[in-house]
DNA sequence: CACGTGACTAAGA
DNA sequence: GTCTTAGCCACGT
């Protein structure tokens, strides 16, 4: 691919892109199968961006399961929602049983 | 070119 | 166990 024409921010869009149904990872863990494990805040960032793109950022939450960027999605519970209707449990912004349903790339991709 | 920003993470108190 | 601090780095201005 021309990937080296395209920013990190298109490689997280990449990524994110290929998160399977049902599941969900974290920034980190993003980031580290880009080969900059330590540019999370980076993932964060372009995931700002990701309203632009078809990117299923309601998939991608920190490293504890928390939807910490619920506040850029449009209302106030449409993040957990769009979880819900995945299978995926949510309580309280918190994803349960989040470490069954994390999806590592740098493992399953 | 330099500064500020942030949807993160890990470590310390 | 919860809160605070510091390091981190790509991107926009």
């Amino acid at each position: 691919m021309t990937s080296e024409t395209l920013g990190f921010f298109e490689k997280v869009y990449e990524v994110a892109k290929q998160i399977p149904y049902g599941r969900v990872t974290s920034y980190g863990a993003i980031a580290k199968y880009l080969g900059a494990a330590r540019s999370a805040r980076i993932v964060g960032y372009a995931m700002n961006n990701s309203h632009t793109k078809e990117v299923p950022a309601h998939r991608v939450v920190n490293r504890k399961g928390l939807l910490t960027g619920k506040h850029h999605f449009e209302g106030t519970n449409l993040m957990q929602q769009l979880l819900e209707s995945e299978g995926i449990e949510v309580i309280e912004n918190q994803i349960q049983n989040f470490e069954t349903l994390f999806w590592d790339p740098s493992k399953e991709l």
